[in-house]
DNA sequence: AAACCATATCCGCACCAACGGATGAAAGCA
DNA sequence: TGCTTTCATCCGTTGGTGCGGATATGGTTT
């Protein structure tokens, strides 16, 4: 059982939320994280940590860059919670923020992690 | 968004798990749950105010004894998540001994706070 | 009113988690 | 080899949270 509270906890921060909310378009680098949240990089780091070990995100590296995404869910529960990740925090006002503050650093932003 | 993290948080304890499992067989006051948990009376008290304040439990008052029970969801997140506490809490296993604890305690209790 | 009951809140303590700058480790390039 | 970039981890500080005995509150009974 111990792992089912770990697992909300893994989603009662709001940086968290945020990151995951980033990650509903796609896979991410850290860097892109950074400049988007404008948070400092130890932080998201360290977030990405907490997520990676509550089984929600995974990590790909490539050469330099680590990419997160969405991780799938294993058990009932899990799956089940990150169905509704990804259902229902797009309604967010501050992801919505955020993600359209991603589409501009996209767009501005030349070859970098992704190419 | 504020309110988002909180209702995970409500959720990333063990204690309050088990209580919400509890309450899934139905209305039940604080001295059940204290029987059944096994915990003394103020972390129950305090963790069922916790529930309340996310908006996850009612109380309803009933001469000496409140009577907590789950609360409907309001908005899409919350009401997914207690679709998903309906759903998938009563497997765990702690959950499932708990349930047992309460049928027990119930067949040897006489009239009591609810009758 | 007084005694009694179930429940809520107070209190001091211990611990955990978040923060963000500094440092360390790993990969790539000159 | 030496330098740069990206990311992870360390560190000290701060605020939040759980704990459980003690106390307060509010309703019931006599």
């Amino acid at each position: 059982m111990q792992d089912v509270p770990q697992l909300f906890k893994a989603l009662s921060d709001e940086t968290r939320l945020r990151i995951l909310g980033l990650l509903l378009e796609g896979e991410l680098c850290v860097c892109d994280l950074v400049a988007v949240l404008k948070t400092p990089q130890s932080t998201v780091s360290r977030h990405l940590a907490y997520l990676r070990t509550a089984g929600l995100v995974n990590g790909r590296r490539q050469g330099i860059w680590m990419h997160y995404s969405l991780a799938a869910g294993k058990k009932d529960l899990h799956k089940h919670l990150v169905d509704l990740i990804r259902g229902d925090l797009g309604s967010l006002p501050q992801v919505r923020r955020d993600r359209l503050t991603l589409r501009r650093y996209f767009s501005r932003k030349g070859a970098g992690c992704n190419g």
